[in-house]
Formats: structure tokens, C-alpha cells, sequence
DNA sequence: ACCTGAACACCGTTCAAGT
DNA sequence: ACCTGAACACCGTTCAAGT
């Protein structure tokens, strides 16, 4: 789909650096990493290719289409793990895999979590998962059931990882064991007593712990699924 | 905390309609309820409030505190339940009255799903939680894990819901669908297989099964934690 | 076919001035 | 103490013009 035919630049045969689709989002995508979201503009994107800002509406509808591009790009910069066989490792695997895609570009990471796609690059992990679940013995209903429920806590979880980010982590929270006894005159006396917990904040350990919690749940249900079907 | 004294109108002692950080928060809401986050600027906030833009100035530091305004609001908006010790319930209900505050606020949802506040108003969920949890037998430390897995899960899960709002309801998956067999030849057999499944999507029924997941997780530590101690 | 520059209709925020 | 208006340094995008 689309008029991604890119034939190659005529004029000059050899050596032409001209302006491309590709090259915009590469250099988009470098903006937001080095400055955030709020340092990506259609003019400092152009002056960081050296060009007019006009120049850039030849490769890309607008801006959102360039935010669009940044979050297709990071879905192809994820390696997909081979799957092993052993489903509860490999959905883990896979999780991973978006984490670490995830920890590389932290301030591209929102743009993947929070716009909902229609690109087919998010159809690879999909279909990932899926082959996943279908090899562990879920029927195609309740895998993609499985699949939307790992993938919110993913979004949740590594949204919570990315924007506590370099600026202010958990200073709030070191705040917080502070007024320890504060917190218990004002009503919240299982908030008091759990500060330290909720001042703390491993987020490889939370992860896990959600990703533990999650494929447990799932190895349950398909225990009781391959149980019913033979009437015992 | 803050500057929040908020002396009473001295001028005229009578039906001062004075701006206000309450109203110009309200009236913020309202915008962004009607018109989205883009719909909010100072300007045409103050221009909803009959007032200069540079009014607005004197009742909140900058657009952010705005923002952050909004979410202190839509979280006040939450009718916590109360707990009728029935943990399993009592979790589900407040993630429901989480998730029923967000179906009347869509376009508000985002601001407190991705920005984390300093607010005081975000910890009284996390003491209702927190009290839930103690009460099922969770340790401090545990019951912040599982706290953090849920609100995870409630993220991701909310966000999917309200941005695929009223502008285009699945609409990509829709033609998913119809697409079926070029997907098998694109080397996605399972998504191909799973299409029917993967253009329609019941946000409740997703929200559901998600919350049985985790709650049956859950459910299933305890036991086992139950059990060691006792070294049968 | 691709790039350019001027121009339009917006932004958030500062600052000096009003009352 | 609160509000105002002009001004500054930005935005995204349109349009007519260049080559």
C-alpha cells in the first residue's frame, strides 16, 4: 500500500544525497531521541537536513505523519526473538525484546505506546505472539484475548519505565517516605506503611514481576483447558 | 502544601465571579472534554472564560500546571467503592471505577494515563488498593508489586480504549479482514487465521479478561504463600 | 519533479503598564 | 492584588514562484 515505489533520483546518477521519506524519519527519530518530543518541529527537522521546512512536505502529508514514521521505525528496529518451543519463555522473550527497543528510545517510546498504528510493521509481532500461543494449544479467540492483555500491561508498564525518565525519577516518591507520619494522620495509614516499597522502584524487577504474574495466569487457564475437553 | 489559601474576594464582598484555579481548571476540562487536548490552548481557554489570556497566569504557573490540573480533577472524579472485604471484588470494582471515569472523560483519559502527578489526590486509589490487598493477606512489599501490575495493566488497557475514541473505531482492523489472504501470503498465517478475532474488539469483554488474569494470578500467589509458611 | 521564501493564522510566555 | 495589551519567539501549513 501506499506510494512507497521510491524510484531512484534521475538527474544526477551518481552519488545523489537528495531528501528521502527514509532519511526524514531516520533524522526525526535521532531529534526526539537527543531532545524529546518537544524538540522535534517541521522546521528543526528541516534544518537538521539542512533544507527549507518546506522541502519536507515533498516526502511526508504532515506532521503526524512524521510521528507516525518515528513509531513505524522503532517497530522495525525491534529484533524479533526465534521462538524456542517453550511458549512461557518466548512470550517472555518477545516482551523483552520491545523493553530493550523500548530502553534504547526512551523519549520515541510514547509515540509507539500511546498512537495506535496501521502499519504492518506492527503485524510481524502480532503474528509472533500468536504462533506463540497457538503452538502452547490456545484456540485463536483466546490467544488474541492473551495477546491484548500482555500488550496493556507492556504499553502501562514501559509508559511508566520511559517518562520517569533522566528528568525527575521517582523524586516525588523520595518525598514520600519523608512524611511518613504525615501520611498516616492524613488517612493513608497502608500508604504509610508501605513508603519504602512505593519510594522504590526496580523497574527490570517490576517487569518481571508483572510478566510472572501474567504467564502464570495464562499457564492456569490453559491447564484447565486441556483438562475439560476430556471429560475425565 | 502549595499556595492554596485562597483568601476570599476582598474588592466587592458581594457575588465576586473572580477567576479562580478551580474554575479555570473546570473550564479546562470542558475544552478538552468537548474538543480534545488540541482544542486546549491559554487562549482559547481564557476566551471560554470571558478573560485576557494573561488573566490566566495569575491562577496557574504555565499550560503544564493545566494539565496537570486536568488529571487532579478526572482523578477526583473516581467514586472509589467502598471495600466489602471480598478482595478479588473489591479490586475489580475500583479498576472499574477507574475505567468508568475514563469512558466520561475519553479525550481528559490520556492526560492522567501518561503524565505522572506529584498529586496527593492519586494516592488516596493507592491507599483503597493498598488497604485491599493487606486485607487479603499480601505483605507491604508484594502488594506494591501487584499494585503496580494492575495499574499497568489499567493503563495500557484505557489508553487502547479511548484513542481508538469516535474517530476511527477499529477501522483498520476492519479491513484487516478482507485482507485475509494476502495476509497468508505476506507470511502471517496466524494473524490471518486470528483476523475476525482481531477486527472486532469488545473493550469490555478485553477489560474483563485481563482483570480475571490477574486477578486469578493473584489469587493463585496467595495460596501458595498461605502454604509455605505453615511447612506442612 | 523537487525545492524555496513569503505569508497566514495560530501558539506559550514576558514585560511594562494600568486599576 | 488582579487584570490587560503589546510584543517576542516560536509553531504547522498554504500558495505562488522558482529551477
Amino acid at each position: 500500500m501506499g506510494p512507497d515505489g521510491a524510484a531512484p533520483p534521475r538527474g544526477r546518477p551518481r552519488g545523489g544525497p537528495r531528501l528521502t521519506r527514509e532519511k526524514v524519519l531516520e533524522a526525526a527519530l535521532m531529534l526526539v531521541d537527543r531532545g524529546g518530543t518537544e524538540a522535534l518541529s517541521m522546521r528543526s527537522l528541516a534544518t537538521e537536513l539542512g533544507v527549507d521546512a518546506m522541502s519536507l512536505y515533498n516526502h511526508v502529508a504532515n506532521k503526524d505523519a512524521v510521528l507516525d514514521g518515528i513509531a513505524e521505525l522503532f517497530l522495525g528496529r525491534i529484533d524479533l526473538p526465534e521462538p524456542t518451543g517453550h511458549w512461557q519463555r518466548d512470550v517472555r522473550a518477545l516482551a523483552a525484546a520491545f523493553r530493550r527497543t523500548a530502553a534504547q528510545h526512551p523519549r520515541a517510546a510514547p509515540l509507539v505506546l500511546t498512537r495506535q498504528l496501521a502499519s504492518f510493521k506492527g503485524l510481524v509481532g502480532t503474528e509472533s505472539v500468536l504462533g506463540i500461543l497457538h503452538a502452547a494449544g490456545f484456540p485463536p479467540e483466546e490467544a488474541v484475548h492473551a495477546l491484548r492483555t500482555v500488550l496493556a500491561f507492556l504499553v502501562g508498564a514501559l509508559l511508566r519505565e520511559v517518562s520517569s525518565g533522566p528528568t525527575f525519577s521517582g523524586q516525588n516518591l523520595g518525598d514520600l517516605v519523608e512524611r511518613r507520619e504525615e501520611l498516616e494522620n492524613s488517612g493513608l495509614p497502608h500508604v504509610a506503611r508501605a513508603a519504602p516499597h512505593l519510594a522504590a522502584c526496580n523497574h527490570e524487577e517490576e517487569f518481571d514481576f508483572g510478566m510472572d504474574l501474567l504467564v502464570a495466569a495464562l499457564e492456569q487457564r490453559l491447564r484447565t483447558r486441556k483438562r475439560l475437553p476430556r471429560r475425565d
